[in-house]
DNA sequence: TTGTAGGCGTTATCAG
DNA sequence: CTGATAACGCCTACAA
């Protein structure tokens, strides 16, 4: 019983003695059909479940009103409101989503940007832009609109929404620099690519303010857990310590509950500053100082962009830096 | 340059002088074609930059070599995890996975599965059992393997993968009564089924103790500011509690959040007990007493059964309870 | 208002 | 080892 074929138009047409033409003309438009058809047609629909397949659409425009989004992680905050953005848009417009999920790993995104593709997807939303060659050569066979998305790559394939990670944390540093700290370490886990930016931007405010950078890193992914034990590193490598950048909220909060249990106090003893503002930091007590970035935002701004584009407009814009705040927190403040 | 068409067997083929159906045979198993053609064929593939289109086997064979997932949330780890153990299988599976989201509702719920149906999916992924009537019956029209998971419905669709959220509830609530709490109360957040179920579970531990069962709940969706709040209202109405069952662990490290805020000790004031058993709660000190729900284990063995399913075998059980455990925590101790 | 013919890209099947 | 043909389900275009 599980195997029985699906029901198509051709189903209904025969129930009812017509033709399946008259069928699909009722599901696009039932104002198309006469009334006494119209109303057999829905009833029959209505009892035999019909769903609409949507694969000879597929086939025949080659276009699937879908998009697909490929992001690195499922239980990250970061992406989720990524894709609510993506999806206020898509919605209004008609456009389904496809969601694929790579681990941060360059060659899973291989795969899952061919699967993708092989569905037909009419544009691309990418959340890395660390791509295999296979990668982009396939992009740039398929010739779809494709966006990259949260950081700003040097050499966009397409599209590119997202803001400058340097300049966020170079920012960042820079208000413990300017709060008078001087010992400030970086703390990084999973070495992706904006892990790397913003290690980047830590490192030019140190130099530029004449302090000595320190990260402390490790490959594991983030978590509370992580960020405590690379916290508990970090002490060793530098007892002196008075500040903290994390990469990450998690990181931060893990931070913070490394120094409620070791008996140092935030700000006053160390300053701790996280990236991306999630709720957790915004619990906690002080409240987290965290670089706050819109992917909301960014997630409508590139769907936007990329209905534009599939539907034949020409943006003017296809490079959009939506820039960065800091969240209303207090564990940079305070210092001598 | 955005729509030109994409490449075809066909395209290869005329290149080649060759038929589509040679290449299509190579694409299939390389050792069906002469050595010379091999060669041939590969250089044209890669140098078109040629991706298989899924499209014309899912319109012939009305199947996609894919599993569709229905998941509330894409921000919540539960779900991640859930999503990993199903992906273990169907990868080695040759089956790829189709990711949809409903926020907790029902309605997107139907949409969704409309959808993932239209791709023409061979089994499906819930995460509810609460589903409108027409997404049943879009579900039995279809014909198609369906899990449900993560609770065990009363009448299921067909598969059932999960875990007894009562019996769980009470055994955590049981816990905390018989360390010696007296008033404890449950809190509650977005109130879908699960949440439902553990309220239950907690009031009939209650009942059979003597105790009165207090629930302060509330529709936002779960968060640490969402269940500091949530304890604060505790307070209020029960100034003397001494104990919280927590939905999830989120509201939980809220709740810890809220007592180290405002002087209360955990367990000594406190006891607090969790559920899900997320990183959260093990890198909070004290370490959160938590519910382990086995969710990587649901994905394994629901996706396991599906496949079953789909290759036309009949699994002997289709209804699986995995059971639940403790996390090895110490907020629910150390009692009078 | 309804019906007929053809095509989208691939693969199963049968023929050469 | 390779080619020809038909089929999958729907929609566009045209015809009745």
């Amino acid at each position: 019983m599980t195997s029985q074929r699906r029901v198509t138009l051709q189903d209904i047409a025969d129930q009812l003695g017509i033709t399946k033409m008259t069928v699909s003309r009722y599901l696009r438009d039932p104002q198309k059909v006469a009334e006494k058809t119209r109303v057999r047609i829905a009833q029959a629909i209505e009892s035999t479940g019909y769903i609409q397949n949507r694969v000879p659409a597929m086939l025949s425009k080659s276009s699937s009103k879908a998009i697909g989004i490929v992001v690195p992680s499922l239980s990250n905050q970061v992406f989720a409101e990524l894709v609510q953005g993506i999806e206020t848009i898509t919605r209004q417009q008609g456009f389904s989503t496809l969601i694929a999920h790579t681990g941060y790993d360059p060659l899973t995104e291989e795969e899952q940007v061919a699967v993708l593709l092989s569905y037909q997807v009419d544009a691309l939303i990418l959340t890395q832009t660390d791509h295999t060659l296979r990668t982009r050569k396939m992009l740039v066979a398929a010739g779809l609109p494709v966006a990259e998305t949260m950081e700003l790559p040097v050499e966009p394939i397409d599209i590119a929404v997202g803001l400058d990670h340097i300049a966020a944390a170079t920012a960042a540093t820079r208000r413990m620099i300017d709060a008078g700290r001087k010992s400030i370490v970086y703390l990084a886990a999973r070495l992706d690519t904006r892990t790397l930016l913003r290690q980047r931007g830590y490192e030019q405010a140190m130099k530029h303010a004449g302090l000595k950078p320190l990260t402390v890193s490790t490959s594991a992914h983030s978590s509370f857990t992580t960020g405590s034990s690379l916290m508990q590193q970090a002490f060793q490598q530098s007892p002196g310590l008075d500040g903290v950048f994390c990469t990450n909220d998690d990181l931060a909060v893990g931070v913070m509950l490394y120094c409620a249990d070791n008996g140092k106090t935030v700000p006053e003893d160390v300053a701790v500053v996280g990236y991306n503002g999630l709720d957790v930091g915004q619990a906690m007590r002080p409240k987290l100082t965290s670089v706050v970035t819109p992917r909301y935002r960014i997630g409508e701004v590139s769907a936007d962009l990329l209905i534009k584009r599939i539907q034949g407009e020409t943006p003017a814009t296809s490079y959009v830096d939506v820039g960065f705040s800091f969240t209303d927190g207090a564990t940079d403040r305070n210092h001598v």
